[in-house]
DNA sequence: AAGCATCACGAAAACGTTTTCGTGTTAAAA
DNA sequence: TTTTAACACGAAAACGTTTTCGTGATGCTT
């Protein structure tokens, strides 16, 4: 077990000085031919390669982006790290990876422990509980210290640094308009409580889309859920909200729902209470999912190109690590969303 | 903007050395009580934190692990970083991420990256090129030049390292016994190419329960599929296959499939041909994947405890970084699969 | 008063780089 | 022969820590 040979090593079996061995190296002018084959042969052979950890204590920087996110296991957020991943693997930086699990106290944690040297720069989803708390003093923090911050899709206004959302507004105007047009006149809309910026802008897509078509908004066909109970574990509560739903509402013939979990149970209780989807009732979600794509029936849903997110992000905090001159002249960057129409709906 | 602050600069504004800054926020005893409530107060003040890098640096080890797998967006991948990442953080380690994408060059790029002290060891699932090239000569550098590597899920003889892996033999042979024992007589398996050692494995599995229960091994119901093919996105042609299978054996009244997307479709397939699931054909898959749960008919699935891997592979791996001691005892540990019981199985 | 601990602190090395600047040697120019 | 320029290399600083060792000042013991 012999450790990584390092350039002191080579200038002493070389008697040379480590300058010497460093230029070489770098293939400098002020270093002889000969000199130079001698370092490089003797380098490949024992196959150096420089520290990292130094240049980057030299160089203060080190080629790292920490990506935050409040979930992992979520086809949304790993789809994002994907795209993440890709260019900054593209562009020579590593990714370092810190889960919030929804909770203030780890997003600070996890942004303190990664904030003292060891990343350039933040992208970062909100957590559940920091979008409740509103207490954002940690990112305040991070960017007065120079440290740049991107965040996506969970973003908030207070905030001035790069931003990279989903067009959550018009993606469900849209879904909303698809079902008009294909001819509900009592659609649903499942969402989650206001605080979610996502699930507060898709539903005023929702209520826009029915304006817009002269539709009355009838405020028991919204059904707005706690999304602190996690729903995956107790899909019997949500189930029973939403048969509760459908109960109180004989009219329903169109459900919009602001994620996967609830769009793909409604259609399960419809279907239950001896509905048809999509001749009775009509269903769309929002979500990148994959059990949209497998359920049966399969379910049209609004996609939000995460891997693409995820990419955008990447290249707006690389190219501002990069790129002193251009000065807090931060952008934010719509990524249009798409509706994928599958059975669902007519 | 002010940049983070360093012992040197707290140091000059206090008019003492840098070693009495250091000694002092250490709370050493060289240092007078007034002195260090000086400093204390001071760093305090201005938020200091020690530099990661640099410390890094002077103690030749970074605290952070790096993981390697071939995919992200994946259910059983997310899962095991979810694990990996839990104890990772209760023992003060961060977590950097390198995707080989199932391909033998970005495994060997990725490991090069971080390799050069980024990290202090790996924890990787080896891509499925790296498996059929059976090409390990960077596993072996690097474990020479004394950085640990624990593997987990696709691993490999040839390499000493510790190793954390699902009982996938038990697994199948359990998930296989179950349909006998539920009147199968006729279990068609629907299988990888052998090279993929877990597919290898479930396959011996099925093949022992079979012979345990003295039913003859039928060649005809063994669908073996190439998963280079991306069935993800030409579910047609996997469809297809599977379809094939059906109608080549008639008598088939058993499934058995080694992941989630197989067994999912041969539901579809067997559905679409007018048999039922459970009663005419009862499906098994093995998987730790969404799709089983939220499928009609849910899915009845072996699985494989992804967050349990992932948090002892991390244990394994930051006890051997710890342990200087215990040399080369490596450790192979197995993680019990659990057979879950849905609604595809009586 | 001389010797000796104890105290409180600073200098310097070390981790592994890169880079600026200085310097000794050789060859060309005057 | 002397001056100058080019060449080839080394010393040292810097990045931000921690830690070992040295040292001047004080107070105590004889």
């Amino acid at each position: 077990m012999k450790r990584k040979i390092t350039l002191k090593q080579i200038a002493k079996e070389l008697d040379v000085s480590i300058s010497t061995v460093s230029k070489a190296l770098r293939n400098s002018v002020e270093i002889s031919e000969d000199t130079k084959q001698k370092v490089q042969a003797f380098a490949k052979l024992y196959n150096y390669r420089p520290n990292n950890i130094a240049l980057s204590l030299k160089n203060r920087k080190t080629n790292t982006i920490g990506i935050i996110i409040p979930e992992i296991v979520h086809h949304f957020f790993s789809k994002v790290i994907r795209g993440v991943e890709l260019v900054a693997n593209q562009r020579g930086y590593n990714v370092i990876v810190g889960l919030s699990n929804e909770s203030f106290a780890k997003e600070v944690i996890n942004m303190e422990m990664l904030a003292n040297g060891s990343i350039d720069g933040f992208i970062i989803s909100l957590s559940k509980e920091t979008l409740r708390q509103q207490d954002y003093h940690h990112f305040n923090e991070t960017i007065n210290q120079g440290m740049p911050i991107v965040m996506f899709d969970r973003v908030v206004n207070e905030i001035q640094c790069d931003k990279v959302i989903v067009d959550d507004f018009e993606g469900a105007k849209n879904a909303v308009d698809k079902l008009v047009n294909n001819g509900c006149n009592n659609v649903a809309l499942i969402t989650t409580k206001d605080y979610v910026s996502v699930g507060r802008l898709r539903t005023q897509g929702y209520i826009e889309s029915l304006k817009n078509h002269n539709l009355e908004l009838k405020s028991e066909l919204i059904l707005k859920l706690d999304d602190n109970i996690d729903y995956e574990v107790n899909l019997d509560a949500l189930e029973k909200e939403i048969q509760q739903l459908f109960k109180a509402n004989k009219t329903i013939d169109g459900i919009f729902a602001v994620n996967e979990l609830y769009a793909l149970t409604a259609m399960r209780v419809a279907s239950r209470l001896g509905f048809n989807v999509p001749n009775d009732i009509q269903v769309v979600g929002f979500t990148d999912g994959v059990l949209s794509k497998h359920s049966t029936p399969s379910l049209s849903t609004v996609s939000q190109h995460a891997q693409l997110m995820g990419e955008k992000a990447a290249t707006l905090l690389i190219d501002r690590l990069e790129n002193d001159d251009d000065y807090e002249n931060y952008q934010t960057q719509i990524i249009a969303s798409e509706l994928i129409e599958r059975e669902s709906t007519k």
